[in-house]
DNA sequence: GCGAATGTGTGACAAAAGTCAAAAAGCTAC
DNA sequence: GTAGCTTTTTGACTTTTGTCACACATTCGC
């Protein structure tokens, strides 16, 4: 349990109170390599912090998947649009490694909006932190080469390349497995 | 002054008192077409909330203007990155229309995030819903071709082609002036 | 009005990435 | 270890997008 309450303090101060108010709402879970958190189509009730493992969220197009993010050690994973829509979601959530992961609901989560000032500042760091990072990420696609987009990748999460597949990679890279398969013969 | 109420109010609830306190730490502002709000380089002190006109925020890649974001009348315009970091922007904003603002200081609303849980939960929520439009803008670029785009672009927001020089609509889908007037000959 | 920017469209060609097929390399389960 | 699976690599070819050059159109200042 104590992961988290690190997460959490470096994105906000959390007085002792709040932390045993959101720790009331926390639940403990397990999950072998290949199992889904969920699956597309179902409806996302959840936010999780991922304790150790690794996830990666993917959606469907024409039957195949196309990675949109992987969940690493102590970083909250959930479907933001059916959580906040309450609709069926159309990403689904697996683990490519065994993970743990402590999972707080939505239902709750919105109580503990209303009853701690200090929660509610720490979704809206939390989610400040995740825009600046998405828009950065978005900047790849719209500047760079798929080469390019590897290179960042490289830098930013050295150890992610060795976790995760490459078919898997190259689809969160927006390219196919082939042309991923080039741009890294060339650094041979 | 009426427009961002209402904005608000799609957002969240706002009681009369955070209201006021809000509205207090606004200060209007009209800019030229043309005109800039920021520079590349300049640092990010404030969120603006555009009432009437057109801003895009671009960003520079050797020499060259890539548009990142269009703001149109009733949205909020920033660039969170410079903002929180206090560091200068890679971020230029320019007005494409005449436009009205009213702009918030970041100083000023972490005063106020402080002092109403109300303010807060409306940080939060704008925050959300940034994200999971941001989150959908990314998956058009992942698993979609550039004609695909410029037709989402078309289905979203149809009006703001015509405001738009096609240079800048062309960053904006992460292509080339010429292939987006190829693209649009297609449909002729 | 006129001329200079600026913005847009077209053509020929080059580069990047996708497609399809098949071989090679890695894993897993007996 | 080996058969059977999945993953990765390689090759030939196609499609998409970029590049460069230039013509045409529009806007704006004067």
């Amino acid at each position: 349990m104590t992961n988290i309450r690190e997460g959490i303090r470096d994105i906000t101060q959390f007085e002792e109170p709040d932390w045993l108010l959101f720790r009331e709402a926390l639940t403990g879970r397990q999950i072998g390599k290949g199992q889904f958190l969920m699956q597309p189509g179902d409806t996302c009730r959840h936010i999780h912090f991922l304790q150790t493992g690794l996830l990666r969220s993917f959606y469907l197009k024409e039957g195949e998947e196309w990675t949109v993010a992987f969940s690493l050690e102590n970083s909250f994973c959930t479907d933001l649009k059916s959580l906040r829509s309450g609709q069926p979601s159309e990403i689904g959530i697996q683990a490519l490694e065994p993970s743990t992961l402590l999972s707080i609901s939505k239902s709750d989560l919105i109580t503990l909006y209303q009853q701690s000032h200090q929660i509610e500042a720490f979704g809206r760091r939390l989610l400040e932190a995740l825009l600046e990072e998405q828009e950065e990420y978005l900047s790849w696609f719209r500047l760079y080469s798929a080469k390019e987009r590897y290179d960042f990748m490289l830098q930013k999460h050295p150890a992610l390349l060795q976790r995760v597949p490459l078919g898997q990679l190259a689809s969160y890279l927006g390219i196919r497995r082939e042309t991923l398969s080039r741009i890294r013969g060339l650094r041979a």
